[in-house]
DNA sequence: TATGAATGAGTCTTCATTCAT
DNA sequence: CATGAATGAAGACTCATTCAT
């Protein structure tokens, strides 16, 4: 690269952490909005800019560049969320079937407060090439992901969960219809056979999925009943 | 020659049918790839003309434009795919489970033999903001998805069907369960908890999480059990 | 960095050897003449394209990017100098003071034959935070360097060379005199002290102070004389 | 409050001479030291703050914008050295040697004590393009740089200093001979060839080279002697 | 005196697109 | 069919400069 300038660290340059919250949250909460409309390499520095009212210019004054700013997403919301949803999971409750729903019920809850969570961790997380993949993964919470595999296993043994799903894919299975479901919520309103859904026949249907597909079935196959 | 020739149509220039299949299939192949690895908004023209060999002219050459080559991309690739899964449902077979294993089926079928469809999916067609949605939404098979949908409400009221469930978004589950397992499937090697596992386990889990889901319950909540 | 688009290779850039040469010479032509008159830190891409008459993609277009393009002068304008100055160095000649004279008359020649020459080698490769030294350095003729330091000390030792001077300041020497003369010649006709100096009376000042240095002094100090 | 003060002069603001002289000075030398590492172009006034500690905004408030930062560089510390350096000529000492004699050691002395001489010198006043130049000409000490060439030049008539060299070139092969060596000390230690030279080897050769070529020399050809 | 916030202008670089050959 | 040359528009990033505090 050979940049025509050395670099020396300019005082003066607020740091991750203090100075002067107002826009430098305003500009956390723009870009996140729009990469979560629009994904992140389709928005620009200027996108989030003019959303925030300031100069492209202002964007790298607080962020100093592309990756910091993807950084500071990462840290300073996508983070925050997810330790919400998985603070309680692996501390008292240990009854597989009330984690899963409590995790559900928040998962549910974040979406609804911060709406970018189900498109942004939909394309940038989960999905493959997605830009915090990689940022994100030596985050994840994967004690907890694995202690809560163990309990849906524990519960097999015990002959109260259903011995034929995969424990270690039960959350994922959680994320994918609850995530789905939400991100083309806006897809529904124009799709005629999916028209007029609420997001609560939506938790509940949800809830009808996880609670059915891991209690213990009846006796036969899969028309199932109990006669 | 013929200097400044009209936007119009120009003579010679293969229309989306004829005129050597090969490196337009080639090109198709190319960017439906890079499409599902890196997402359409950060893949270039010229990596797509660089993958096949060629020059970025060549791209415009078959394709006009940008904007034609995602329409080529999902009519030529995209919807060939949708039109497999399916297919079958709304002639003959009618039992609510088994046109959901059929689905199912398909899908895990169609992800294996095109490795891309589930991130393309996931990020351009489903996730909010997708580059492909506007373009699929009016292709989408909307008279069978509501087809699907009526069977498994014919299912409810014939008590052979968990009516807790919502029947439109039965779909909406299964191709979230299916993708998003799939299109992190290069994740788990690299989370602990989640290492090893196999396709096939993972259709046989999600095959799981639905017929339970979907099949009648016991008799009370969700700790289940018969009696 | 995280670029928001991978690199793949594309067919059809010109790789630095053939494709048109015409505008990338007259480019490279282009560049070294601003990188001599106003330094290589502040000269853009933008104002090289403008000299060349073309669009700074275009300069993109041929070397891919500012380094690249350093390294392309480096390559064929300045190496190809050095080349000519130092080729007859090494083989066949050997006396000291024809040594020096030849390389004298050769840099006189270069310089008035490619003028970018005095400036460019003083800013950017002599001076110290030079931009072309740190690739230069490895290409520097520093064998025949040696040789011709060696050469020198066998005249001291013969009794032929001054002793007093530092055979491998030599060239140091004699290129501080040249350049720096040639370099500010255009600042000569400013001062009065120093207007009106011809090329060839300062090659012939030059090479007097060279002649007169290197040769062995006449009996006592420096007031000179031989009585 | 003043909303709208105009470009004149600011209350309060420091005229070059008073005002916390000790930051002001540690900014000139920043600058300086700056500018000869990097070359002026290629230094922000960002790096000077940082340099000093600052912010960049101090550096306007010392020095309003870049241009009179750069007068106040070569009035406060350029001149500085020239005016040490000429100010014994033209007083006194007529003896040409001897005048020589004298530049060359306050030159060495001065560029031992500011190590930024050479460098800046070479790229910024001496060479094409400098952006010192301009600055510098006007300031230059032409009266005492026609006067040592006179006392060459009647040097010359009286047979006591060699008729071959140009007495208006002399004061230049001196700077070059000198600047040069030092500016590229960095650079031996990295070729084979002239590594382990220490300054005094440097100024000794330097006045041997000077001396010899300045005297009178011996009756024949360049390969000298006296028969 | 000193700073942090803010900006406008500019620089390098990329990319879709065009076109003559 | 295919390419190399060329461009205009845009994007990330830098920097001198201003200003309220």
């Amino acid at each position: 690269m050979t940049p025509r300038t050395g670099k020396i660290r300019q005082p003066g340059r607020p740091s991750a952490s203090q100075a002067h919250p107002d826009l430098r949250e305003q500009l956390l909460d723009a870009a996140t909005g729009l990469f979560a409309r629009q994904g992140i390499a389709a928005t620009t520095m200027g996108q989030i800019a003019a959303q925030a009212g300031v100069t492209p210019a202002m964007v790298h004054y607080h962020f100093t560049n592309r990756d910091q700013l993807l950084d500071a997403v990462v840290d300073e919301r996508v983070m925050r969320v997810i330790g919400y949803v998985w603070g309680p999971v692996g501390q008292g409750e240990a009854e597989p079937l009330a984690l899963v729903a409590g995790l559900l019920e928040r998962l549910f809850e974040s979406a609804e407060r911060q709406p970018w969570l189900p498109p942004l961790w939909l394309r940038e997380v989960l999905n493959e090439g997605g830009q915090l993949r990689e940022r994100m993964l030596p985050r994840l919470p994967s004690a907890k992901l694995q202690w809560l595999a163990e309990r849906l296993a524990d519960g097999q043994r015990a002959g109260s969960v259903n011995p034929a799903i995969e424990p270690r894919l039960v959350f994922l299975s959680l994320l994918g219809m609850t995530l789905l479901s939400l991100a083309t919520a806006s897809l529904w309103q124009r799709v005629p056979a999916l028209e007029g859904l609420s997001r609560e026949q939506l938790q509940r249907h949800v809830w009808a999925m996880l609670a059915g597909g891991l209690s213990m079935p009846p006796e036969e196959g899969h028309s199932g009943g109990c006669r």
